[in-house]
This record gives C-alpha cells, structure tokens and sequence, in this order.
DNA sequence: ATTTAGTTTGACCGTTTGGTCAGGATCACG
DNA sequence: CGTGATCCTGACCAAACGGTCAAACTAAAT
C-alpha cells in the first residue's frame, strides 16, 4: 500500500490521521527521535495499520515535506514589484511571522531537518527554494538601485527575515522560558518588533 | 567512574578526546540521532571505554551543554553600559556571529536541544539566561530613556540578534545552498550586513 | 447473500541500541 | 622490581526499534 491517490472514504480520513500525528512526533523528536510506536498512539492506531498506509518511517517524513514546502514558500511568493518596497517587505515579515504562529509544527519539522544537515531534504533548497530567493533578490535589487529602499544585501536580508520570524516557532520554548508571558501575547510583541526594525533599517 | 575532576594525564586527554567527538556526532544528528558507537568510533575509542569516562551518553552531553553554557554567553555579558549605545549592540552583533563562525557545531549542540523542546535545558533557560538578558534589556531600557537609541523592545531585540547571528551556523547547509560559496566569504557579508541594519535601525 | 476489495491486528523477526562485567593490560610509584 | 591503582576490551544482555505476515475482520458491490 503505497498509492498516492487515496481511493476511499477510510484511507483519506486515516493518512490525515497518521499525518497529523507524525507531525506532532516529528516535530517534536526530530526524524531519529521519533519512533513509529508514537506516531501510531498520537494518531490512535495500531503500528502495523500504520505501516500499511505508509511503507516505512521515511516515507511519512518524506509525505509531510514535500507536502509542506509550497504553502511554506507561499508568503515570499506573494512579495511582489509593486506597491511601496518597504511595506512590500514589511508585509512579508508579517506573513512569515504568522506562519510561525500558526504551523509551529511545520517550522520545526524543517527546522529540525536542517539544523542535521537536511539529509532528506538538500535538493529541494538546492532547487525549488533556492530560484524563488534569487528572483525575490532580483526585485529587491532593482528596489534598490532605483533608491527606494535601504542598499541592504537581499540575499543576507532574506536570511534574516526567515532567521527573525521562524525563531518564534523554532526556539518558542526558549522565548517563552525568558519573557513567561501568560499566553501567546508576545506574538503581538514581534510582529510591532519586526514593523518597527525593518521598516527603520529598510527606509532609504 | 564519574569523578568530575580528572587525576591523570590519561584521562584529561580522553576525556577531552570523547567530548570533542561526541560534540560533533551530537551537534550532527541531535542526542537521540546520536548512538554510542558513533561516538566511539569518532574518538577513536572502544565503546566500553568510554563508558568508563562517562557513565552514559546523557552524561556526555550534559557535560557539552553546561560545559559550554558559560562560554556561550560571554558576548552578551560584555555588553557595557559605557560607550555609544549604538555601537555596543553592533559590537554584540559581530561577536555572536564571530561565535557562528568559529563554533558552529556548539552552536547546534543548543539548537538542536531547544528545538526539541530543550528537555534537558529548560531549567538554565529559565535560570541563568533568563537574569542576564533581564539585566542586559535594562541596560537598553536606560538608554531608550535617555533618547541615545531607538525605541525597539529591548526583548525582541535580543531575540532578533539570536536568531540573525546564530541563523549563520544552524541554518549554515541552507544558507550555503541558497548562496554557493566558494569559501567562509558569506561571513564577511553577513558582517556587514547585519552592522548596517542593527546601526540603521537603532540609530535614534 | 455471496463475493470481493479493503482494513486491522497479534505474534513475530532481525537488527540496533545503551549499558554491564569479569578479567587482562598498562601505568605510576615506592 | 613489585604492587596497587588505573585503564581497556571482548563477550554479553535486555530493551527498543522498524518492519513483516498470515489470518481475521469489515465495508461495498453484485
């Protein structure tokens, strides 16, 4: 059992299931962290049902990667030409920091997989990932050489984008650790944080 | 066997010999990706022989993280109260990335704890680091008030260093595959890179 | 109602893992 | 040299792991 395309009502209802549940584990313990036998309890299935919707450990990781990576992308696609440049990317950091709040999960899959080298996962940087950044830099270089935003390294700029929003998914328990707000107040901290920085350090 | 001053000149050199290997295994594939063996085989020792030095592999990295806990945050603690404000966080900035650059596998070591939750860290987070980055967000606090840098939550601003400097040796196979650098030069960028959007941005 | 396709499971397997242990080798020192 | 402390290893173990399989069960179509 290995098709792609889910045929009936039980097999759409259960992969979601075991998705959602290695996402959890995944997430959580990392790729050599999680065990089979936690996906299976999280998802509140036997370890064999797993494994005949899924072959093997590696390809439900595999599933939820590639799954992920376009909505991941999404919020740097949507920077577009026009518009004030500085507002362009002021609303991109919003984006991206939104995407923190909402899919912390899928930042630390990603996060946890790069941090080890992205074994399973160099190619789509390498590919897909890495012509997306090179043609939002193209942009920002043009904003720039027209004078309409700070003179700031785009691909470095970028960089710091991922590296300032993905934080508060990725190291969530370190950022709570240090402010200990009541609940998820702090959001509302970074996204003023981030307005405030990038649209200083951008303005020509 | 786990006498924490070491006796003899054996021991000074293998204790050194595993924790230099185990840094490296542990910061390449995280604590439960890391095997024994592996450990073993990288410092050129028996595996029972290590468990000799080391009565377990969670020995092993708790002697990494809080080995490394002190050095670790030496950067920030040189932070001063004395000279241009604006300056003191741009020279923050340049000696945590200079940390990026010269220990990159320390600085995965932590990524990869806090990520997954930071199980066997929580407990300096919220001890240690907490008070200094509470005595550090007074500083910038006193000098927003005396009108000498901009007003940015001194909290997020040292998050935003974190994240930024430290995006350079977890992220390192992701920056490397978006940039294709022949060399370390992408660290000479990321220098002045991040000098100019700290110093634009904190400029009153 | 019967057949067929799809789903679920307990029992099991080979391998890897962290860790132990008795005994041998080596070192330091009187 | 001798002797006690330190260092090292091969063989071993129990538990955990990813994965298999035959057989039982259930849903759906005829």
């Amino acid at each position: 059992m290995n098709s792609q395309k889910p045929k009936t009502r039980i097999q759409r209802r259960n992969r979601a299931l075991i998705l959602d549940a290695a996402l959890d584990v995944f997430s959580a313990h990392g790729f050599r962290g999680a065990t089979v036998d936690q996906i299976a309890q999280a998802a509140g299935l036997s370890k064999p049902n797993l494994l005949y919707y899924f072959g093997s450990k590696e390809e439900m990781h595999r599933e939820l990667l590639s799954g992920m990576m376009h909505t991941w992308l999404d919020p740097l696609r949507e920077l577009g030409e026009d518009g004030d440049p500085v507002e362009e990317v002021v609303a991109y950091v919003l984006r991206k920091l939104e995407m923190s709040r909402l899919y912390p999960r899928e930042s630390r899959l990603f996060a946890n997989e790069i941090v080890q080298g992205a074994p399973r996962f160099i190619d789509k940087i390498e590919g897909e990932l890495r012509e997306l950044v090179e043609q939002k830099a193209a942009v920002i270089r043009r904003w720039q050489e027209a004078g309409r935003i700070a003179p700031l390294d785009p691909h470095h700029l970028i960089f710091s984008i991922w590296a300032t929003t993905q934080h508060y998914a990725d190291f969530d328990v370190q950022v709570r650790g240090i402010l200990r707000p009541e609940d998820d107040r702090h959001f509302a901290d970074a996204q003023a944080f981030l307005s405030d920085l990038y649209r200083r350090a951008l303005r020509p």
